[in-house]
DNA sequence: CGACGGTCGGAAAAGGTTTTCCCTGGCTCC
DNA sequence: GGAGCCAGGGAAAACCTTTTCCGACCGTCG
C-alpha cells in the first residue's frame, strides 16, 4: 500500500538490513538475529524490528547471503526436451519436493542435442547446489567426468556401473519382461519391437530384456524406430509387413505414432493387431482404445531424485542407486491373436 | 584431469580470483580485467591469467557477481501446472529465448492454488531480476498488487484493462468467433459450449466472443465444465443431451475427454456430432478422428514473453501488450450435420 | 634532455549479510 | 554486600568480485 502503488517507475532502491536496523534504532547484526533466530533477542527490540521489516518491505539479498553461506539453496534440473510431458513431470516432481525444503528450482533445456548437456550441467551448477541430470544422452566418459565437475549430481533414468554417481532409474528391463509376459500368455508368439534411439541408455536396457525374454515360443523382431510419435507412424508400416500379431512399442508416444497409422490403415487394434507402450503418459488413457502399458510415477521419479540429492551431502557423502518398478496395466490395445491377419502367416507357412 | 576424478568427497573448496591471481603472479583486478574484458590487459599476463584460470577450473562465483551488480542474470517463470503441456511448452519458450540471452531461468509450480501465487512469485522475485507469470488465477486486485512489488513482471494469457502490466496473451476472443464461423458455415445452428473454470481470465475472454456469435442463426448452449480431460468426459453427456449438432470445448484437452467418452457411447464423430477444441496440443494430431482446433504457438508464447521481459528495462520503461491470434485448424472432427442425431431435435422441432 | 601523456597494473572500496568476538549490565550466589 | 556469570547487543570481519582511483613506467614530442 502507498507509494509504491504507482508505477512512476522511479522504483526505490531494495532496503538492505542497514536500513531495517537504522529504522528499529539497532544494529544490524540485531536485525540479522531476529530473522534467522540465530541468536535470541529479548522482546522490545524484536518487536521494532519486526515492524521496521514490515514497514521497508525488507527481504535479505540472497546474493549476499549466497556470498557468505557457501551455498545457493537451488537445484539445477536439465532435461533434453521439456516438450516432453515426461520430463515437465519429473522436473515438477524435483521443484514440488524442492520447494518443500525452501530450495529454488533452475532448469535447462538441451534441445535433445547431446553436445549441449555437459555446457548446460556445468553452467546451472555455478548457480546451484547441485544437478539433476534427467536421461542423459552423453557419453559415459563424459558423464563420470561431468560428475567430478559438479558439486552434487543425481541422474534421472541413467545407471552407470563404474563411476558411483547416485541415481533413480526406472527398471527397464523389468517392464519389457511384464509386457512380453502378458502378451505371450495372450498367446502371441511373434512380436514386433519398436526401437528407440540406439544410443540412450534406457533403449540399452530394454534390450537386454528383450533378448532375455525372446525364446522357443516368443520370436521378437526389431524393428528401427525412435522416440517420438512420428517415428511410430512411420515405424508402423514395417511391424505390419513383419508378420507379427502384437507391436512392443518403445514408448507410449511411439505406440500413439503407431495406433495413428493402423487407423488410417483400417487395421483394427486389437482384433487384428496388439500394441503396447511405456510410460503411460496421459493421453493413453483417453484414446480408443485405451493404451495397455507399463505404468511409471513421473513426479515419484522427480522426488525420489530430489531425496537422493538431499542425501548425496555436499560432504561427499553419496546417495545410492534406485530402482523403480514399473506395472503393467491391462487395457483395450491387447488381445489374444484372433487370426484375422495372423492366419494368413500360420495358413501361409503351415501349408 | 588429476585428482578431482577421485571421488575421494573432500572436494577442494572452489577457487576464487584470489587464488587464480597469486598462481599468475598478478593482482586479482588483472584476473578481472582479462575475464570480463574491462580493460585491456598486455599479452604476457593476460596469458599467465588464462594459464592459471584452466589449471585451477576457476569459474567465478556468481553470488559476488550479483551482489555487486545488483542483478542476478535470472528470470522466473511461474506456471499454475507443469503438468500441463501448454505450460511446460511456454516455459521451454521462455528458458530458450533466456539461454540465449545468458540468463537462467527459476522455475516455480503452484499446483493450479491461485492463493500460492503471490508466493511463489515473490519468493522467485528476490532470485530473479523478473517474472513470467503464466496464467495468473489470482485477483486483479492482488495482480495489481503484486506488479508494484516485483522488479519486473510480465503476464503470459492475463491482461489487465487497468494497470500497465506487460503481457502476451492469446486472442482468445478471435479463436472462439473463428470456431464459431466454421460450424455455422458448416451449417450448424446449435452448438453446445463446454466452459472452462469460471475465474479464468481466458474464459471471461471466451464468453464475451460466445455472446457476440450467437445470434439468429447460431444458439449457443452453455455447459459447465472445466479445464482437465476428466471433466470434458463427464460433461460430454449433457453436451448430447443439450439437442446440440456440434460441441465447442474449451480446449483440447477437454475435447479429448469427450471423444473418449463420445467413443464409449457410440457416438460417431463427426458423422453424429461434430467437435472442437482450443490450443491444438500435440495429441490432437494423433487421435482419430483428429481434432479440429485452433492452434496456437506455445512456445513462441513463451519467447515473446521474454522479448517483454526485456523491453521491460529495470528503469521503468513499460512493456507493451502483445496480442497473438490463433489460426482455425480444420481437421476430421467436424463436419456438416447429417441429421443422423440432428433429425431427431428437428423432425420434432418441426411437428 | 626534460616534461608530458598514455598505458598498464595494483590497492582498496563497495555491495549486503552472517557470525564471531567482545563489552556491558544485571542477576545470583556466597 | 561483593564477585562472578550469563545474556543480550554492538562492532567488525569475512564471503568474492568488480571497478574506481591512483601510481609508476615508458615512450614521444618539444
Amino acid at each position: 500500500m502507498g507509494r509504491a502503488q504507482t508505477g512512476t517507475g522511479a522504483r526505490p532502491p531494495r532496503a538492505t538490513i542497514i536500513d531495517v536496523a537504522r529504522e528499529a534504532g539497532v544494529s544490524p547484526a540485531t536485525v540479522s538475529r531476529v530473522l534467522t533466530g540465530s541468536k535470541p533477542v529479548s522482546a522490545e527490540p524484536e518487536q521494532r524490528v519486526r515492524a521496521a521489516v514490515a514497514r521497508l518491505g525488507y527481504r535479505p539479498n540472497p546474493a549476499a547471503q549466497g556470498l557468505l553461506r557457501g551455498t545457493t539453496s537451488a537445484v539445477g534440473v536439465v532435461v533434453p526436451d521439456l516438450s516432453n510431458p515426461y520430463f515437465a513431470e519429473v522436473l515438477k516432481g524435483v521443484t514440488n519436493a524442492a520447494q518443500h525444503a525452501d530450495f529454488r528450482t533452475l532448469v535447462a533445456d538441451t534441445g535433445e542435442k547431446a553436445g549441449a548437456e555437459r555446457d548446460a550441467a556445468l553452467e546451472l551448477s555455478r548457480w546451484a547446489d547441485g544437478i539433476v541430470l534427467c536421461s542423459p544422452r552423453m557419453s559415459q566418459w563424459e558423464l563420470t567426468e561431468l560428475a567430478s565437475a559438479v558439486p552434487r549430481l543425481v541422474c534421472v533414468n541413467r545407471r552407470s556401473r563404474g563411476s558411483r554417481i547416485p541415481a533413480v532409474a526406472v527398471d527397464f528391463g523389468a517392464g519389457v519382461a511384464s509386457i512380453c509376459r502378458h502378451l505371450r500368455e495372450l498367446g502371441h508368439h511373434r512380436v514386433a519391437y519398436l526401437r528407440g534411439p540406439a544410443r540412450a541408455w534406457s533403449e540399452r536396457a530394454r534390450q537386454r530384456a528383450v533378448r532375455t525374454a525372446a525364446g522357443s515360443d516368443l520370436e521378437i523382431v526389431q524393428i528401427p524406430c525412435g522416440s517420438s510419435s512420428v517415428d511410430g507412424h512411420r515405424a508402423a508400416d514395417a511391424a505390419l509387413a513383419s508378420g507379427a500379431t502384437a507391436v512392443m512399442a518403445f514408448s507410449d508416444y511411439v505406440a500413439l505414432g503407431a495406433l495413428a497409422r493402423f487407423d488410417e490403415l483400417g487395421v483394427a487394434v486389437p482384433e487384428e493387431i496388439s500394441l503396447t507402450g511405456f510410460d503411460d503418459i496421459a493421453l493413453s488413457r483417453l484414446v480408443s482404445p485405451r493404451l495397455t502399458t507399463v505404468t511409471v510415477d513421473k513426479q515419484d521419479l522427480g522426488r525420489r531424485a530430489w531425496d537422493l540429492f538431499v542425501d548425496t551431502g555436499a560432504d561427499g557423502r553419496i546417495g545410492s542407486v534406485v530402482e523403480v518398478t514399473p506395472e503393467l496395466v491391462v487395457r483395450g490395445s491387447t488381445a489374444a491373436p484372433t487370426g484375422a491377419r495372423a492366419s494368413q502367416r500360420e495358413t501361409a507357412g503351415d501349408r
